[in-house]
DNA sequence: CTGTGACTTATAGTCCGTA
DNA sequence: ATACGGACTATAAGTCACA
């Protein structure tokens, strides 16, 4: 399994968690709801900076989108 | 601190731990010797595939590199 | 509400040299 | 052994219309 598909599992597990929809995390991490979905599927594979803004939404360290499952 | 420069650093640590040269942890990980430079310098926003690849190097987990400090 | 494809712009990442 | 810079190329970021 690719880091890619593993941080975008994580993320939306904990989207869920949170009750967000792709689009209000989308807002609150500054990225667009299109590029999250890509992001959530393991189909993008973003950089350290987006990383960091969407953990920062989800209120994590970025080391939890990173986890291991 | 940002992401960058804490896995930048991360990489450093792990880097030398294993008494690797720059230009041997880039050989390994498929980056260049001065792009690896700045990433440990967290001048660069690496993508999640180059942590990937990095990590693999260094034969650790990718969440290692991301680890709080 | 979420995913896909297509697209442009920004920057990730290479390669050269040099110090 | 590492870092810096310039010039390049590959690909990520970011946006949109639509299903």
């Amino acid at each position: 399994m690719r880091l890619q598909d593993r941080v975008g599992l994580n993320i939306q597990e904990l989207r869920r968690a949170r009750k967000l929809s792709q689009e209000e995390l989308a807002d609150l991490s500054e990225v667009h709801q299109t590029y999250l979905s890509g992001v959530e599927s393991g189909k993008r594979n973003p950089s350290l900076l987006v990383i960091e803004r969407i953990a920062k939404a989800l209120r994590v360290d970025p080391e939890e989108l990173v986890r291991r499952r």
